[in-house]
RNA sequence: GGGCCCAUAGCUCAGCUGGAUAGAGCAACGGAUUUCUAAUCCGUCGGUCGCAGGUUCAAAUCCUGCUGGGCUCGCCA
């Protein structure tokens, strides 16, 4: 889809090359404007007024017929402060519309390969218990974040981290062990730290069921492999369902354990030595990563020869980077914010670029029932699964909910609104207004009025009331939309964009009549009907939603 | 105490690569309907953009300090 604001720019940089310095052209660059204003406008002659000691509309006035001799622009009028504004040419906008209408909404915001391959690392919670609501947040963002750089052109590769290596993973299976033993006239003492949510029992069952047979004609060692294993197989099984139902899959299950064995520790510790940045210290191996901008020094391997997660987590991201990734984009909720200093210096000390790992953060899910906080807590054994959550609230509505803020800030999921069939449920809005779309294109079929799949056979001239212009003005600004909110690695922002243009819909719908007798302007009001329910649909694509032609 | 995130309307949040009167949803109040899905739309009410400085022609947006809240500071992962 056309990039307005680049290609405004590009022509607008042509017209005033002659009048620009070479330190002002950069300046000249466009915006959308605000609703009232002609559609997009240029701030330019308040930022040359200083150098150019002159009052910045006096400015505008002089740029103004270079500027409105450009290809794409209709009107052209300076304003106070000192803007110029430019309305696009009918030319313009109907090219906007027919490629909108001769595009599929699956590729509609969509860019060629640009070459470059990208990983989206999420969710990635260990492999000892079921998902938590919490989980969910970073399922969404982390998802649709994937789709959005996808539009970029980048091949992206969804990746799970699975910890199936390592301390947790051994008090897991002896937790298991804990109340599986009995059924086999044994007993397992329950760890200190132990898992005590109610699906241990409940794993130890199933483990038993399906491997306990053979544990009568094995050693003890390998009585707990056989539940580790086993273990771990159902929960990373719940784990996939619980994402599967939300409308999460990944291209790759990365085990922690195999990176291990695949001697990519030893690996990374060459490397490090290679790079002289490591040291003996208290009998255990360090990384100087204060060099790198840590604030303390980390272990690497233990006094007891065993590597640290540091150490494993260094390989596996060398192993990312040997995969031919040119990023990683992990996304981790807030628990994890003090991992992004020493990470980062973990990168530098491997030497890999600057700007190879990306980290995202996103803040804590507070959840809402009646009005009232949901206390989630260890304590309570309340713990509620991302499973369950799906189920109640539907898959579509909890990836809008958890999109509904920014990952930066903390979020409210209201799960009444959420289940709510009103259009006070953002999720549910979306899915009217695109039914409702699809209805008068049903009806409009009957009447001969949708033979209009080019544009060009509509005149654009006559989308001329404020409801035809801002709707327009939503779909001639989504490429740009897209394209800042994948460079800020912000998935929120496609949801409000969706949400803004259903509202525009709407507005448009409720007050100007696609169907009527006036058949010009029908087919005029047809052709921006059929390209608005197209765009809705390519974000409904980037939000991995569904939207359905009827309700 | 250090690091990171947040503070914008009664509530929940957008807006933050500086630009025109600061936006949306909900709540409250009022209005539109012989409907292309009223499961809608429109209007009104409501804001010292946490506080104090600074930079700038221009600051919610950038810088500094402070206040309040969240997360986090293991040879756990």
């Amino acid at each position: 889809m056309l990039n307005t604001r680049k290609t405004l720019d590009a022509q607008i940089g042509l017209a005033l090359r002659d009048l620009l310095t070479a330190e002002e052209a950069p300046l000249a660059q466009c915006a959308l404007s605000k609703p009232g204003f002609l559609d997009y406008s240029l701030a330019l002659p308040m930022k040359l007024a200083r150098n150019r000691h002159m009052a910045p509309l006096a400015i505008a006035e002089r740029l103004r017929p270079a500027v409105a001799g450009m290809i794409s622009a209709g009107r052209v009028e300076s304003a106070a402060p000192g803007y110029l504004n430019i309305q696009l040419s009918e030319a313009f906008m109907a090219e906007v519309l027919t490629n909108i209408l001769r595009t599929p909404s699956t590729s509609l915001l969509r860019k060629n390969d640009n070459g470059y391959k990208i990983q989206v690392e999420f969710v990635s919670a260990n492999p000892t218990g079921p998902l938590h609501v919490g989980n969910g947040r970073g399922a969404a963002v982390g998802s649709v974040l994937a789709n959005l750089l996808e539009t970029q052109g980048y091949a992206v590769d969804r990746e799970y981290y699975v910890n199936d290596y390592g301390s947790k993973m051994r008090l897991f299976t002896q937790s298991i062990a804990h109340y599986l033993y009995p059924k086999i006239d044994l007993e397992f003492p329950m760890p200190e730290d132990g898992y005590r949510g109610s699906y241990i029992p409940q794993l130890a069952q199933s483990v038993y069921e399906r491997v306990g047979s053979q544990f009568a004609s094995v050693q003890d060692q390998q009585r707990l492999g056989l539940i580790e294993e086993e273990g771990k197989k159902l929960v990373l099984e719940s784990i996939r369902s619980a994402l599967e139902d939300m409308g999460v899959s990944y291209d790759t299950w990365f085990s922690e354990r195999s990176l291990v064995e695949q001697g990519w520790n030893s690996k990374v510790l060459q490397e490090f030595r290679a790079r002289g940045v490591i040291y003996d210290s208290e009998g255990a191996v360090w990384l100087r990563s204060t060099e790198f901008g840590d604030d303390k020094d980390r272990v690497l391997v233990r006094r007891d020869g065993e590597p640290t997660y540091t150490l494993t987590d260094a390989a596996y991201h060398y192993n990312k980077y040997q995969r031919g990734y040119t990023k990683s984009i992990d996304i981790f909720g807030a628990d994890h914010i003090g991992h992004i200093v020493p990470m980062q210096a973990l990168m530098k000390s491997l030497g890999l670029p600057d700007d190879f790992l990306e980290i995202i953060i996103y803040q804590i899910v507070h959840f809402l029932r009646n009005g009232q906080r949901v206390v989630l807590s260890k304590q309570t054994g309340e713990m509620i699964e991302l499973a369950d959550l799906v189920r109640e609230v539907g898959a579509d509505q909890a990836r809008v909910f958890f999109l509904l803020s920014s990952a930066d800030s903390e979020l409210e999921f209201d799960l009444e609104v959420a289940k709510t069939n009103s259009l006070d449920n953002p999720a549910y809005y979306l899915k009217y207004t695109h039914a409702r779309l699809c209805s008068v294109e049903r009806q409009a079929e009957t009447v001969g009025l949708l033979l209009p799949v080019h544009a060009e056979s509509a005149d654009v001239e006559l989308l001329s009331t404020s409801e035809d212009r801002e709707l327009l003005k939503c779909l001639l600004k989504a490429q740009d939309e897209v394209d800042d909110a994948a460079c800020a690695r912000q998935p929120h922002r496609v949801l409000y964009l969706a949400s803004e243009l259903a509202k525009s819909i709407n507005a448009f719908y409720q007050k100007e009549k696609v169907i009527q007798d006036n058949m010009s302007l029908g087919r005029a009001r047809m052709v921006l009907a059929l390209a608005s329910r197209r765009l809705l649909g390519a974000y409904a694509h980037i939000l991995g939603i569904t939207l359905p032609e009827s309700m």
